[in-house]
DNA sequence: GTTTCATTGTGTCAAGGATACACAATTAAG
DNA sequence: CTTAATTGTGTATCCTTGACACAATGAAAC
């Protein structure tokens, strides 16, 4: 299916959603080093945004977050999280210019927009954020037919956004950081095969601190859910790092134990 | 103001609330070596319930939040803190039979209740789960126009409640149990002078584990937030405790910190 | 081929925390 | 005075943290 040009939410008429709420979706990913997040760029208001949507009213956000997901990336299956609810008066509320601006926007380009009234965007809703790490290359982002755009962008260069989604990204990333030690950080972020240091360069990404090298390898070691597999030839002028996998049932087991609430410590440099 | 009279909900017509969403509160409190949770008692459906309420168009979640348990309990300027949004499809419905026993309750006794349409109160609603701690002493609860009862529950003694607030209470216990380390727990319980043992009973009582009595008091005071006060004469055969009180400076600076990670650690018995 | 260089994997040590248990001090009852 | 219960503190053992050392290794420079 074209998401591009298929008007989902003018499948259900607009009375069929919920009237004030809206989801918008973090997806975090990890990429050459770097965190990205996946962002959307309105043709309407040529902004960038988290993919969002509206909620029917036969299902529950955790429905209606996959749904939106898929539909507005084409990511399937992914761990979902809800982390807050944003309910500022003003959260997204535009000026008079902004929505002329949408206006002449939908004018310009009817198809696909048919009669959706560029007041349903700007109204008050309370959103719910949901958040989900995934690895960035297994997705085909992809825009859909209000987005002229879908990309992963470096968490270090993320413009202005849309309304509150800089607030609501913040928020994601501070609720990450909380969850650290019960979250399938590696697992879900990083390719199936990795070096330590790939594994290391996640949580330094995520905490924005420097972890000890060698502390942090015996540490992952002893937590016993790593495999060692072959080495990894990088060409570079030094010794070939080793290839490591996750034993999914092990590693389960630890987060859902949350690591024994301590996996952040002997991590760390004081000085 | 007698809260026991005034409708506070028709104060503004239905209209001027938000429609499809409400606000749920579970407030704790610790008395007598117990957690209690603050519940109401609907007069209209007879069903006990958490303090929730409405939201208006002109306030956000955190305002309305405030506003709403200080009408229907009285307490005011009290530490809120949002933890979920319920949305499962039909977290309020309710049967036939109950719709027209609350039609019943409000035709015998119509005033206060005017014109409500009791309906209103079994469509779907998107509720946001706000939490406290309170010190049950310093609280009157009263209950309001809309309930008969306002009552300090046991937690290990909550009745069936009304919709899904037992599964909001659950999470809210769930929360409060993984932000143990980020939460003011004792000095928002407790009285403004206690014992180490009940600082202690507080902690064993959230987390539903025994703590090694002599590392407890220990590490307490090892974190250096606490004031040695008077011995407190309980009249008990044995040698009387000291009293404690927070050093209010020292313990904020500790809470916002994380309390290094690990107050958890040092406490328990693995045995 | 040998040297050089950067990086990895492991060793180890000092400081301090975690856990368990011992024991003296203290309060009031019998 | 003796007894019983509880509190406050001592301390021994084991483990973790955090820091740093160093050999092993893969490839580039010479």
């Amino acid at each position: 299916m074209d998401r591009s040009e298929t008007n989902w939410l003018a499948e259900h008429p607009l009375e069929e959603y919920l009237q004030e709420n809206s989801i918008d979706c973090v997806i975090l990913g990890y990429d050459a080093g770097r965190l990205k997040v996946l962002l959307l760029r309105w043709k309407l208001s040529e902004m960038w945004s988290l993919p969002g949507g509206y909620i029917h009213r036969s299902e529950s956000f955790d429905e209606a977050a996959s749904r939106i997901l898929k539909w507005r990336t084409g990511l399937e299956s992914i761990f979902l999280k809800q982390f807050h609810t944003f309910s500022a008066v003003d959260r997204n509320h535009s000026t008079e210019a902004e929505i002329e601006k949408m206006s002449k926007n939908m004018a310009n380009k009817p198809s696909p927009f048919g009669d959706l009234d560029p007041k349903w965007f700007t109204k008050r809703f309370i959103t719910t954020g949901y958040f989900a790490l995934v690895n960035v290359k297994k997705t085909t982002p992809n825009p859909d037919f209000l987005s002229d755009r879908c990309e992963w962008i470096d968490i270090e260069e993320v413009p202005k956004l849309l309304n509150d989604h800089n607030q609501i990204l913040d928020k994601a990333l501070e609720y990450l950081r909380s969850q650290i030690n019960y979250l399938p950080i590696g697992i879900s972020l990083l390719p199936e095969k990795f070096t330590m240091k790939e594994l290391r360069q996640v949580y330094e990404a995520i905490l924005k601190m420097p972890l000890e090298r060698s502390n942090f390898q015996r540490k992952m070691l002893r937590l016993d859910f790593l495999v060692r597999q072959e080495k990894k030839m990088t060409g570079a002028a030094n010794k070939a790092p080793y290839l490591y996998s996750f034993d999914p049932i092990k590693y389960k087991t630890l987060v859902e134990k949350g690591m024994g609430f301590y996996f952040l410590q002997g991590l760390h440099t004081i000085s």
